[in-house]
Parts: C-alpha cells; sequence; structure tokens
DNA sequence: CGGCCCTTTGATTTGAGTCAATCGTGGTGG
DNA sequence: CCACCACGATTGACTCAAATCAAAGGGCCG
C-alpha cells in the first residue's frame, strides 16, 4: 500500500521546507514513509529514539503514561508537524507515545540522518532551535492553564483552537466534524469525560454549541472567548439554571 | 562593582562548556557580566529578547505571569544555566520573567553574538538542541505531575528536589536552608502557601521533616519519596490524627 | 518597644473527581 | 428486517481535596 512518497509534498512545510537540493535529496533518499491506520501506535514512550517522524496527513496524538497508570495527553499533531525529534536530539528514549487519531501518512527519517542533517546545515538547526523554543513556550503555556484556569475556561479554549483550526477537526460545511472521543478531548483539557460532558452541555443550554455525538458547531464565537478569558469567572455551572445577575 | 569577569569560570559548565578557542575569545569579548541584587528582575516578559544571559552564581526564579494577574512559577534555574534563549531562538519578545532569589551575578551575551556562535558552531547548536530537548521534557514533566498528581505529593518531589541539590537550597551541615519563602515554594508546587504550610506540617508530625521558617532538615528521605509516588495515595491529611489502617 | 510582614491555624466553600445507573446509537446476528 | 448487545455518552448523587476567607502568632528590623 505504502507507494513510495518522494517527500516533496512535504517540503512545502515544516522546518525541512527549505533545504538545499543536496540534503533534499539527502532527505529524500532515506526517508521512509509509512501508512498507518486509525489508531495505531508509531513509536511507545520508553523506547529507544530511532527516528525522528514527519506527519504527511492526518493526525497524531502524543501522550505520556504516568507510573500511575493513566496516560496525558501532551498535544495532537498535524501534517508538517515533525514528531520525536527531542527524544532523538536528547539522546534518550522516547518520552512520549505517538498514536495515530486517524489513517494518516508519515514519514520516517532515521536518527541518523537527521542528526547529520541538522550538523550539516547550520539553518536548519537554527530552524529547528526555534521550533523548539517555541514548542517549550507552548507546553508552559498549557502549564500555567492547568495551574490557573478552570475546566470551563480550559474546556473553552479548546473548543476556540478546535474551531480556528488546530487540532484534529474539520469543518464540515457549518459543522466541525471531531476525529476524537470525549476521553480524549477530556485528556486534552486535563479533566474526566464526566466533567467535561457537563462543561459541554452547560454551554449548549447558553446557546453557545450545538452538539453532536461527534461534531460540535459553535454558535457564538465571542461569548466562548469571553469564558475562555482568566477573569471571566462567571461559573458556567452545569444543571445551575441561570445566574442571575 | 561589576569587575570584568572573564568568563572562563562559566566555561567549565553549560552548554558553552567546550567552545574551540576563535568561538571562547568571541564570547568573552561581548558577554558582560553584571551583578544583581536580590530580588531584581533581569528581563521581563514581554519585553523584546534582546539577549541571552548565563547564570554564574546565584539564584534565578522563572515566572510567568497571568492575564488574571498572578503568576506561575516555571522553573529555578542555577549557576551553569543558560536563560533567555527560547526568546531569543524563536525570535519572539521573552515569555517569561526572570528575577534574583539571591544576590548573584549573571553574564548577559547580545542577541547576535548568540546566533552568530550557534550558526558557526554545528556541535554548539547540537548541544543547544539536547539542551531545549531536555528542557521540554522537564516542562512535560511538570505538567503530568500537576494534573495526575495531589498536593502532597508534589510538595514530597519539591522536597526531594531540593535535598538532592537540584534547586535553590543548600546544606548548611545538616540542614537544608531554603533561599525561598512559602510563596514560592508554593507557586513551584502549584498551591496557596496556606496549603503548603499544612502539607509541611503534616510532615513534621509524621516525622520525617524538620521545619524552620527558612530550614528543612530531612529526616526520612525513604519515606519522603514513598509519599512522592502516584500510588501511594495515603492522604497525608493535615491537622488528621493518625490514620487507624 | 512597636509595627510589619511572613507564616500558621481555623472555618467554610466549592470545583471537580468518583462511583453508579441510564440512555442512545450503531453494529451484529438471527 | 428486527431484536439485542456493547460501548460511549450522559446524568445523578455523593465525596473530597484544596482554595478561599478570616484571624491570630511570631520573628525581625527600624
Amino acid at each position: 500500500m505504502a507507494a513510495r512518497f518522494t517527500c516533496a509534498g512535504c517540503n512545502g512545510r515544516g522546518v525541512f521546507a527549505t533545504l538545499p537540493p543536496a540534503q533534499r535529496s539527502r532527505l529524500a533518499g532515506s526517508a521512509l514513509p509509512c501508512s498507518y491506520r486509525s489508531r495505531q501506535t508509531i513509536f511507545h514512550e520508553g523506547t529507544p529514539s530511532l527516528a525522528v517522524h514527519c506527519i504527511r496527513s492526518g493526525t497524531v496524538k502524543l501522550s505520556r503514561g504516568t507510573a500511575g497508570g493513566d496516560e496525558i495527553l501532551v498535544g495532537i499533531r498535524s501534517p508538517g508537524d515533525v514528531i520525536g525529534h527531542r527524544a532523538v536530539l536528547a539522546d534518550i528514549p522516547y518520552g512520549i507515545t505517538a498514536e495515530t487519531l486517524e489513517p494518516s501518512v508519515v514519514c520516517t527519517i532515521p536518527r541518523e540522518t537527521f542528526i547529520e542533517l541538522v550538523l550539516h546545515d547550520a539553518d536548519l538547526a537554527l530552524r529547528i532551535l526555534r521550533h523548539l523554543a517555541r514548542e517549550v513556550c507552548l507546553v508552559e503555556e498549557q502549564l500555567v492553564e492547568r495551574t490557573r484556569l478552570r475546566v470551563h475556561q480550559r474546556a473553552a479554549r479548546l473548543l476556540l483552537r478546535l474551531a480556528r483550526g488546530h487540532g484534529p477537526a474539520a469543518w464540515i460545511g457549518p459543522r466541525l466534524e471531531i476525529t476524537m472521543n470525549r476521553e480524549q478531548m477530556a485528556l486534552l483539557v486535563g479533566t474526566t469525560p464526566e466533567t467535561l460532558s457537563r462543561t459541554l452541555h452547560a454551554l449548549v443550554e447558553r446557546g453557545i454549541l450545538d452538539l453532536d455525538r461527534r461534531a460540535i458547531r459553535v454558535r457564538d464565537e465571542a461569548a466562548l472567548a469571553r469564558l475562555a478569558e482568566p477573569r471571566a469567572s462567571a461559573p458556567v455551572r452545569p444543571t445551575d439554571g441561570a445566574t442571575g445577575s
């Protein structure tokens, strides 16, 4: 099934976008495209980091187990994104598990090739540095969110991110088709499916959302944005009637 | 006051450790050492990232404000650590505020010098990449901790980290002098001073700690380590008598 | 000695997790 | 084609950890 892609399609985006011809062919020579079905594991936390992966199509979920047995969702990646580079660069086992959320095509770039490319192309190195730097910022952002924001605010933010096209969702007409189930959404928000469900339905009752098992329609993005604000602490309680004032 | 340091002392550690002579003198030429008093701001969140800083001595607190007005503690850095590199690399304003916790000496490396060094020394670039990659892992670790662990577990982990020499504490005899106040410890743990205080005193009652306003003595590190485990969910409730079973 | 700030302690509230039951949907086999 | 089953989603009731509000203590510095 996995026909030999040329990697040219990927070159339009991501950190490999502007490789000089020599390096580009080097990359194309050893990058191995691979098709995954939905819910397949690309690499697993704790295993040796043998390669960097570049998403060509589809959506990949990055998660991380805990000693306690449960998992935490670290992020979602889409086409053009590179995954596994951290472990490869730091020369440590993968710290996260990567798993497809839908049928995807992912290119595998062997560890040596990647390191070599980085060493020989200062520009690429700088670009990856930038990329990583931004990544740290994003994770820190998450940390702040988790610590200071209520579940309903974090949920609102997730919805906004989805609605704005970041994340595993696609606009089908006016509706936003979600490619993950409630549990995964809950994981992303950092809560339980039950609580997320309540929160979501509270928003429906306010007329901010339309909700379906696998699609969401944002009716009032402005209101959602207001809820996502740290200051707006109007509780958005579930099963709680209209808050008078 | 700030005598002209040669930067040679810093070269023994951190990412600049093994610079080739040429680059080393380039660095020494434009790195500007600066003494800070306790509680001084090195750079502030949101301001343009003009330089990278390398800590020569002292302790620096990295925090991040929220729209809501309160802050969150992102991390603590010690001698040899580099700060501000993320913003400089990503070419964005500083995302965090850096502030000394005690009198410190910090070298300022202008943005251009840093970028130039990185571009001309593939090895340095790779080392910084490694460094950043690890940093992302650490922040993610934090994220997991915040999400899955109880306050008493996170507090135990902080104590362990301090006791093991990571963080702003120094062994004075058998005691661990803490250079930050309760509020900052609370921020690090991701809780409030009140809750942290209760948690700490619960540990004292169990005979695991000795506690003083500014020093801590760990009497039973093994017990602390046990409490830090995700599974060990024996509540460690404050003001709660011996839990029978 | 007095005031101030940090810390501790107490009382109360509350957001969100947990446990458990029900519902709805989609898939399967008769 | 329809009854049934299984699984995810929802809803409800309850519990509990931790935040918040409020009020002392206690040490340090002027």
